[in-house]
DNA sequence: CCTTGCCTTGACGTCGGCGGCAAGGTCTAG
DNA sequence: CTAGACCTTGCCGCCGACGTCAAGGCAAGG
């Protein structure tokens, strides 16, 4: 299979491979003229990055997880270190989370403010002709 | 106020003040001397600025509440544009907080899987020695 | 006079995940 | 023989809010 075929199949560019490449993400051996070759098994294994990279993970976060796929696991979650950026990564959500919801409390307290500010503004305007 | 004063009571640099005037969010004076020369307002100006940044607007939403503080209101939330964004911005926030609920039970799920291999792969190696 | 400490403009670096283009090699069909 | 559809490496651009020099001007104190 070839980089076009590959990315084709993964459902993103050949430039986005050739990235991957570049940081040790995907390792294809390479034909007589130099192409590169990529069996089915980096099929997958370029599945697990755009999966993860959706998720929000950043490539230096999935290499643990490509490193447990390419150890014969049938997911790359199961090892320890895939595990720990999990939970390293589900505790950044939660922070997340918690940063947005009090920005959201903020947000709705100042549009309340502004809005009511606004309707007095216009009850002064009808009431002092 | 010069503009290494106006950065420490403002609680920044003296480059984001600069870069805030290329932006067209802060006009100071300029002295004789080719000095930047900030009035008290300003400083509420860039405190806005800051808070606003704080919270996740970018430059370009905040041009509004500038505008509305400038023409003479207290606060800058109150004028219709401002409003605007702030709306805007709530849907953000709201569209946020959901992508990142979705990412966090998907996490949780990965995380009880893995962790449910894993202690299947120990009960195994303990009962086939 | 010299140092210290402020100020000026200008321009490049950062981070991440690529997109896009250039210049060229390779393979296949007609 | 040629067109076109692949492939290669390499390098710049992007976004946003600045950080970080560089090179120099201005003011004040000893």
């Amino acid at each position: 299979m070839l980089i076009g075929e590959l990315a084709e199949r993964a459902g993103t560019s050949t430039r986005a491979l050739r990235y991957y490449e570049t940081h040790g993400l995907v390792r294809p051996a390479r034909s007589a003229n130099g192409y590169r070759v990529y069996d089915e098994a980096e099929l997958h294994v370029v599945r697990e990055i755009r999966a993860l990279l959706a998720v929000g993970f950043g490539l230096d976060d999935i290499r643990p997880f490509v490193a447990c796929l390419r150890a014969g696991n049938a997911s790359g979650h199961v090892c320890p270190d895939s595990v720990a950026v999990l939970r390293r990564k589900l505790a950044e959500v939660d922070a997340g989370l918690e940063r947005l919801h009090a920005v959201r409390q903020e947000l709705r307290d100042q549009l309340a403010h502004a809005i009511a500010q606004r309707e007095e503004t216009c009850l002064r305007l009808r009431t002092t002709p």
